[in-house]
DNA sequence: CAAGAAATTGATATAATATATCGTTCGGTA
DNA sequence: TACCGAACGATATATTATATCAATTTCTTG
């Protein structure tokens, strides 16, 4: 009989895995989602998430500011955060709480609040989707007469590449 | 028939509550807690512990440095720092990530990783003790070949008392 | 009790993360 | 072209956190 489960899993990258086509498809999912709702891709932006998606890691803001522009011509701290906030409001950026760094959300769209595991080791970042925790969540909730905003469930620890066997 | 649960929630504060009296409390478990490891519970630990279990909020590092000490005579940032790493290291305090702030727990003892609610309005916090949740993330972990070391469940919102009816 | 070791604290500096403000430029539109 | 609003650049500063090393306190052992 088949498992059942209630999360789907955006397993992390592979070994083999193409950053490069990951970030041209993120690409491409910002340009239809601006064109979408009037809003503009602008090169700055453009470039944040491309540095966000083919790191496939989460980074901090200064780690984005010092891939951006070249040596010279580069931007102050206040343009990497307006874009990062426009790429949130996007869903298409996440910010990791725990550790002040932003990553590139992979999945195309949420359905519900989803759950971040971040490597220790290697900074990797992978998703899940777990409707248990969320219904979990809003049961806890009544009991507590809370109404619940922003739900941020993060996991740290080891992906399967960087334990120890 | 009685509503089965897998959580133990912690409410939040009643109106009526005294914060004294959950200070006092807190400061004889921190005391006991010591005792047993043989580790001490010094002037500036016990202060530190005493204005976030009075509270009853999280407090950033800097709001704690404020309200130490007097006027003259007010530690640096690193001694809260340093006070903080040993409350959270027994578990008597933990870091709201999602806002570089710290509360003292009101559990007597983990069973298992916890969630916390915490109001964007007032700053209160609650704690629930969800099995279903950490389960979950356990089987989760399974899946995606995963080691948690830690767990993070932050839910921002709008405590009973702060969201309008 | 004295001397040494270890833990804690104080003092100073600085790193890392994030925001405020305001003038200029850019893109679209009347 | 002239205007308007969004985006950006420039500058300054706020907020959060850590590093380093000396001084002090506490504990342990002789």
């Amino acid at each position: 009989m088949a498992v059942t489960t209630t999360a789907q899993v955006a397993p992390f990258p592979k070994s083999g895995h193409d950053h490069a086509r990951c970030r041209d498809w993120m690409i491409k999912r910002a340009e239809s989602l601006c064109l979408d709702q009037g809003l503009r891709f602008t090169p700055q932006r453009r470039e944040v998430l491309e540095i966000l998606s083919t790191a496939h890691q989460c980074l901090g803001a200064y780690d984005i500011l010092e891939r951006m522009g070249h040596r010279d011509r580069r931007p102050p701290p206040a343009a990497v955060y307006r874009s990062l906030d426009f790429l949130m409001e996007l869903n298409l950026v996440h910010r990791m709480t725990s550790r002040n760094a932003f990553f590139a959300c992979t999945r195309a769209e949420h359905a519900a609040p989803i759950q971040f595991w971040i490597c220790r080791h290697c900074g990797v970042v992978g998703e899940s989707e777990s409707t248990l925790i969320t219904d979990e969540v809003a049961r806890l909730a009544g009991e507590l007469a809370f109404r619940p905003e922003t739900i941020n469930v993060e996991i740290e620890g080891a992906c399967q590449t960087c334990r120890t066997p």
